[in-house]
DNA sequence: TATTATTTAAAATTTATGTTTGAATCATTC
DNA sequence: GAATGATTCAAACATAAATTTTAAATAATA
């Protein structure tokens, strides 16, 4: 039935699409170019993917799965450590996969928030859902019972927020190579302890706000609402 | 010398813009969509503009003079209030602006930044920068001398990434309809102010690690390293 | 060797969009 | 109210590219 040993044409491919895609999106990615860097024949997307869209689903997917598997999402950390020391560890694998200047699936995903193809919705939320549920439970967990169901969403986009957004004006400055860069992330290591102090300290007082029934004690104190 | 009730075909011009880049990116925008919106001719970006690399520059100008003047940036907290109540101005004021559906420099600088044209490098540097200053400024205050420069930097952009990644995802989500969104921001007050207290929680918190000569203890031990 | 998988080069197809132009229209000025 | 210049218009221009298909050639297995 023919499985000649696979001249790993298609794994080329997925490889030179990975960079192509990240490097110009979707829209100015042309086939010819990433052909062109897989050493492959110009018809050969069509061969091996059926076309350009079902080559950038495949692309990221494949590019999300290697990611993950350099950076696994605990960091290193025990499943019964402590919550803060899952945190921290969660934290580090994050950023690391992120300025991982092998990353394109974040790049992808990037353009795809700013400017959506549409092409990735589906994937993308059915990979990076059973990630964010465990960042969810933990956050839950550091929060304590009387925050709010809104206070865990907040502080959890708080939290991916200073773990997305750094690096992404970081490739932007690199970019823009007129501006000789302060770079933002230097040290990886310093960027990550301070991020993991500002958030534990941010998470501890959006819980002691709840705990005194107050949901994040504005000028306007408004009464309690506890979770939906 | 001919200078006839201007018909504001420009102004519409820059609105009609405003919104087509905001929607496609300045690739995937046409002329004719723009002067389709605008009621106009087609050659009419030409005659006022120059062309469309010149109508993207303007427009995007436009668009951020317009979101500034709607919200003004110090949120209506008096210079000499305590420093705490301005960081609570600039970030009402800084979400406000980004939330608010008419933003059209916000949703273009983001894609400038995801995948640059390039075409905006310097406008946006020129028209942020003064921006910026300001919360640095009011950043070092609140860290107090002790603090290094890389933990004013980066607590800047933890900030700054707390007020423009969450308004990105929500956008995002609304476009791809087929997801019921939890909706990260459905009250504005209430998420303004749980990020005022995450990030001064977050922000004394490195003060007190700076102050004990740690620049954010990690499990790495570095012994101090004062400012630049 | 028969059969299937894969690669190749070239052509087919499809689709577009920014820009220009020269005439027509409008508004102002003298 | 003619002259002048600004503005608008419809149509064509010019340039361009990029995905997909095809049919033949090659390589690899069984």
């Amino acid at each position: 039935m023919a499985h000649p040993k696979p001249p790993d044409t298609k794994e080329k491919l997925l490889n030179a699409a990975g960079e192509v895609f990240a490097e110009k999106g979707f829209r100015d990615a042309t086939v010819a170019e990433i052909c062109g860097r897989a050493d492959a024949n110009i018809a050969a997307v069509n061969y091996h993917f059926g076309g350009k869209e079902a080559l950038y689903q495949q692309t990221w997917r494949h590019a999300f799965a290697q990611s993950i598997r350099t950076h696994p999402q605990d960091g290193g950390v025990e499943r019964n450590a402590p919550p803060e020391e899952r945190l921290r560890g969660r934290v580090k694998a994050l950023v690391g996969r992120i300025v991982d200047e092998n990353n394109r699936d974040f790049v992808i995903a990037q353009m795809e928030f700013a400017n959506p193809t549409g092409l990735l919705a589906e994937v993308m939320e059915s990979a990076m859902n059973p990630l964010r549920q465990k960042t969810r439970s933990l956050m839950r967990e550091l929060l304590g019972p009387d925050a709010t169901e809104r206070q865990a969403t907040h502080c959890e986009i708080f939290l991916l927020s200073m773990c997305f957004h750094p690096p992404l004006i970081q490739r932007a400055r690199r970019r823009m190579k007129g501006i000789e860069s302060p770079a933002v992330i230097d040290d990886l290591e310093m960027f990550t302890s301070n991020l993991i102090t500002f958030a534990l300290a941010g998470i501890a007082a959006v819980r002691d706000n709840a705990r005194l029934n107050w949901d994040a004690g504005a000028g306007s104190t408004k009464a309690a609402e506890k979770a939906s």
